[in-house]
RNA sequence: AGCCCCGUAGUGUAGUGGUCAACAUAAGAGAUUCUGGAUCUCUUGUCAUCAGUUCGAAUCUGAUCGGGGCUGCCA
């Protein structure tokens, strides 16, 4: 709470200070206005963080409203899916569930004022002359042919358009504003299109559509929106909305633009989110390596993190890339506080432990997380043949290698030490480890106090479960992929995204959890139970790795060679 | 080229005329530890540039340079 009071950006200033002033009566009203036409990404998230917390700061409402004027590409299961990532992002809109088409009506209507006022006019231009008579940046627009209609022709037009007797295309309802003018949105926009479609909600009841400019404003002022919060695309926007609402001489809020989200190595549009989905370049819109919530839950983030996340990064009007890693940090921060950790070896080594009694399994008490003591203990199976870690061996150690070799003595996390004596090799390749255990050491400490260089996880071999782990890395090779004029985005792919491990071995606990369930396998990383696990197979997917400090001195070591 | 927006450590954000420019993260060094994790300490900035206003400028003014957005019947 503390936090919250202490956040502070330059909307929050805006809000303050029109509390101070009582510009709204000292109400504030947010609103999440997604179009129902793909899946919700990290960057929604940064926009609900911000509405939907603002709200809950200043004791106000933000309402949840689908802008669905759009009929040829929104659906029904956009919507649902919408809704569901909103509420386990942990937002409730509570009664506030709102849709544009349920104001198809009211904004028919204020386009009949519109064209009352002979501030809006139907141009019968092809789409082709609209757009060359638009002008350019430096050049002014022409003015339609068909601008000086009277109010009563377009009236009677508008009528028709509404009432179906014209093709797509055909007609439009345009505002009257200024051809010359320097912000080109300003020369007079279209404002209704003709759609022969069916719409989602409304099926065939309309042919005639708002376009965005027209709409969001209007949507906004019947809600009684006091802020409306958007992306800094439609700062050239603003002239016209507030125009709009001028004309109609209706409530109006304030429109306030801030920075998306740029997060490196991925990507953050829609439409080039739904181009990897559609052409299966990625399982579905919740595939793990996507930026989407269904994609990130899958993968293991919790809604806390993503919320941190939104907080930290801030808000502002300069455009920026965050950095991946500073998403990696802010699960670990949450994870590490949170997640029961448990053991499982992703590349299996087997370990016989030679003066371990044969048949014998003892049960080992194991802290579940050590940043939290409420979180308690549990057993894990001990026996006399074990499984370790691949990595964890090295026949010829680095300098810096502190873990098992020949002739070297390490812990088993909350288990024994143990001490390598002998290798068995096949092809090369190190098959088996001999080592002994000393019976002293139970639980991990030493009566002689003596030091061990490293702790290990392990997993008992008879007793362990078999699981089948899933790794991802960026999606990108490139930190920004879309910045490039030469390459498609889809040619930077990364093409080791996606690794499935298949023998991996972990500790018979796991099968307690369920899907979603997010852990720690000690010493690797966060972990998440995967939707699809089935009674007999179990399926992980690696959120994040640990942070590795391992993996930086074998890189300084590598550079010096 | 016209209009609009933006330039503070590698990254991101704070700082709204007056002590050594703050916080987070990353990187590097050290301490500590039954996770090479976590924790703790230290290190890392021509506040884009130039000129002006002022006793005093990251903060105000102007110019320049650099980045982004805008020419859908998308949002």
């Amino acid at each position: 709470m503390d936090n919250i009071e202490k956040q502070n950006d330059f909307i929050r200033e805006i809000i303050n200070n029109d509390i101070k002033t009582n510009k709204y009566n000292g109400r504030v009203h947010t609103r999440f206005p997604p179009e129902p036409n793909g899946y919700l990404h990290i960057g929604h998230a940064k926009s609900i963080c911000l509405n939907f917390g603002i709200a809950d700061q200043y004791n106000g409402l933000c309402n949840l409203r689908f802008d669905d004027t759009n009929p040829s590409k929104e659906e029904t299961e956009y919507v649902e899916s919408i809704k569901d990532n909103i509420r386990w992002l942990g937002f409730d809109w509570n009664d506030r569930l709102y849709f544009a088409s349920d104001y198809f009506n009211q904004m028919y209507e204020y386009a009949i004022d519109l064209i009352k006022k002979g501030k809006a006019y139907v141009d019968d231009q092809t789409p082709e002359d609209i757009s060359r008579n638009r002008g350019t940046f430096t050049e002014a627009g022409n003015e339609s042919p068909f601008r000086n209609r009277s109010i009563e022709e377009n009236l009677s037009l508008f009528e028709q358009m509404k009432q179906g007797i014209f093709k797509d295309g055909e007609k439009v309802l345009r505002a009257k504003i200024d051809m010359t003018h320097p912000n080109i949105n300003m020369r007079d926009p279209i404002i209704y299109r003709i759609l022969h479609a069916s719409h989602h909600r409304t099926g065939d009841t309309w042919c005639i559509y708002p376009t965005y400019d027209w709409a969001h404003g209007l949507e906004d002022s019947i809600e009684k929106i006091t802020h409306s919060i958007c992306t800094l695309e439609f700062e050239n926007h603003r002239p016209l909305y507030d125009w709009f609402l001028e004309q109609l001489d209706v409530y109006r809020p304030q429109q306030i633009e801030f920075a998306r989200l740029n997060l490196s190595y991925t990507v953050m549009s829609k439409r080039m989110l739904k181009e990897l989905v559609d052409e299966k370049h990625v399982n579905g819109w919740d595939d793990p390596r996507l930026p989407t919530i269904s994609g990130m839950r899958r993968r293991g983030f919790s809604p806390s993190s993503i919320q941190n996340f939104c907080k930290k990064i801030g808000i502002a009007k300069a455009n920026s890339l965050i950095d991946y890693g500073f998403l990696e940090h802010s699960v670990r921060d949450d994870l590490n506080k949170t997640a029961l950790r448990f053991m499982g070896v992703l590349r299996p080594l087997k370990v016989v432990i030679d003066n371990y009694p044969e048949g014998q399994v003892e049960e080992l008490e194991a802290i579940n997380n050590p940043e939290d003591e409420s979180a308690g203990k549990r057993n894990i199976p001990f026996s006399k043949e074990i499984y370790v870690e691949q990595t964890d061996f090295m026949e010829e150690p680095y300098k810096k290698f502190y873990r098992l070799s020949i002739g070297r003595e390490v812990r088993l996390r909350y288990g024994y030490f143990i001490t390598c004596t002998d290798i068995v090799k096949e092809n090369d390749k190190v098959v088996t480890l001999h080592c002994t255990y000393d019976p002293e050491t139970k639980g991990g400490y030493a009566p002689d106090n003596r030091k061990v260089k490293s702790t290990i996880h392990w997993v008992s071999a008879d007793q362990s479960i078999d699981a089948e782990i899933h790794l991802y890395d960026r999606l990108f090779t490139e930190e920004d992929p879309t910045g490039h004029d030469f390459y498609d985005f889809k040619d930077l792919l990364n093409p080791d995204s996606h690794k499935v491990l298949k023998d991996c071995k972990v500790e018979p606990n796991i099968s307690n959890l369920k899907a979603f369930d997010r852990f720690q396998f000690e010493r690797l990383g966060y972990f998440c139970i995967d939707p699809d696990t089935t009674n007999n197979q179990i399926i992980i997917n690696r959120t994040v790795t640990l942070r590795d400090s391992w993996k930086k001195i074998q890189k300084q070591f590598k550079e010096k060679k």
